[in-house]
DNA sequence: TAGCGGTGTTGATGTGGATCAAACGCCGTT
DNA sequence: AACGGCGTTTGATCCACATCAACACCGCTA
């Protein structure tokens, strides 16, 4: 459990178990987003787990108690929703800096899954002591309003997605949404790998991994992106924002 | 402006423009579910406006500066995001009890349109003296989470539907959605009014309003519903259960 | 009482993407 | 180096729903 080896992060808990919110880079997207530097301060003492997930192991699953919110220091999770019958929805891909587990605040049980598709590393907020904290620290409260707000927000941009967009815009949405969260933590807006497999990608964006894949394909041949497997760059993104923008038809 | 001659509600102001939470019917379902006498009273100081919206009329609408929650009072409501070209998705439908406008907190505007669907009633409950009090009453701030959670895990629903199945099953999980909250509000759970348009239906189940005809139709043929315009009565709702269920194939 | 616009139903036809099927590349294993 | 399995690509075919079109109905207003 202190294998602190991981090379990238090894300056922030310096030794410790416990995690620095004031130290850590993503500070400025992440939960503590606003707090002045005593604020933070309060919030690492809250923050005190922090937990490595295996690639295809899950943080949480739906109908287990809630107790606790996440950020994602580090990797990448897709959530989903499963029916009785085994058929699942793919409801969002989270990267780092961001907060999963605020379905389970409705029932006091996870609504959905949340599995890594890399190692990835988490820091739990438990949710009882963000409350209080809430209480003392009001920019907190405030902020975690609007994470939640986000999310909202987020869910009415997918249900566009899927209900009025056809299959070439979702695709072309979906990787603008990508290369501009990527590009707010520092990483190249027109390259990256991606983390799911086509057929995650399909469930999110409600169509099979055949059509996905061919619209990659009709992408690359029109030279709006190169594929190589997991790998894309972005190669006419103005091209990509006009098929996004043109659900005209 | 207080024309309160509205026969069902005339008993709940008796005169004063301020509102009373520990009058309304609706306290067990709307925000202050949950909370104390004491703390319901806290509550009603900060909503202190409400506010009748015509038929038609929008409660807000996307890009308007936020500052303010809502409740129905009584009424129907629907919300919609709407794209540059001007395609739109139903996001939801509100009735009364229900909290509207929460996707403005997470940038300081509405992001969506809010409709009425028929003559309305809401609560206005400003967002700054919500936060104010939240910090003074824990179960309203608790309270408040699981109804932004709720709303979180809705839409949740809501991409399963439009991600994963088909026409018939969306209908069915619509009417029996409708049947469910209606009887939450003591209204019967077999016959109702619908208090929006095919196309709103469609637009939210993302399908055609000719196929949300079709569907009813075929409903209605099957013997699971009778339809008569807007009414419906709900005839077999097992059977409906059953095609919700059966996203099997 | 007629006319009219918004809403709903139903039929005929078209099509985007699903489904079915085959083959290939990549990678870890033996 | 051969093997198997998973993920991906691509082609052929199918079908659920969209689209196009005509008409019916209902509540208005005049």
């Amino acid at each position: 459990m202190s294998t602190n080896l991981n090379a990238m992060h090894a300056r922030l808990d310096l030794g410790a178990l416990k995690t620095a919110c004031a130290a850590c880079n993503l500070r400025e997207i992440c939960l503590p987003a606003g707090l002045s530097p005593q604020e933070i301060d309060k919030l690492d003492h809250l923050v005190y787990v922090r937990r490595k997930i295996k690639r295809g192991e899950a943080l949480y699953r739906a109908g287990t108690a809630f107790d606790a919110i996440y950020a994602v220091r580090s990797g990448f999770f897709k959530t989903r929703v499963t029916t009785q019958d085994g058929r699942d929805q793919v409801t969002g891909f989270s990267m780092a800096g961001e907060i999963l587990g605020m379905d389970g605040i409705s029932h006091d049980e996870y609504t959905c899954d949340a599995i890594a598709l890399e190692d990835s590393e988490i820091c739990t907020i438990p949710y009882s002591q963000l409350e209080k904290l809430s209480i003392e620290v009001p920019s907190l409260q405030r902020h975690f309003h609007k994470v939640m707000s986000r999310e909202i927000v987020r869910e009415n941009g997918v249900m566009m997605l899927l209900g009025v967009m056809r299959a070439e815009e979702r695709l072309a949405a979906f990787l603008l949404n990508l290369s501009q969260r990527l590009s707010a933590r520092g990483y190249s807006p027109l390259e990256f790998n991606l983390r799911m497999t086509r057929e995650e990608i399909g469930s999110y964006l409600g169509m099979k991994l055949e059509t996905v894949s061919r619209s990659f394909s009709k992408f690359q041949a029109d030279g709006l992106i190169a594929v190589d497997q997991k790998y894309i760059r972005l190669q006419d993104i103005d091209g990509l924002r006009e098929i996004y923008a043109h659900h005209t038809r």
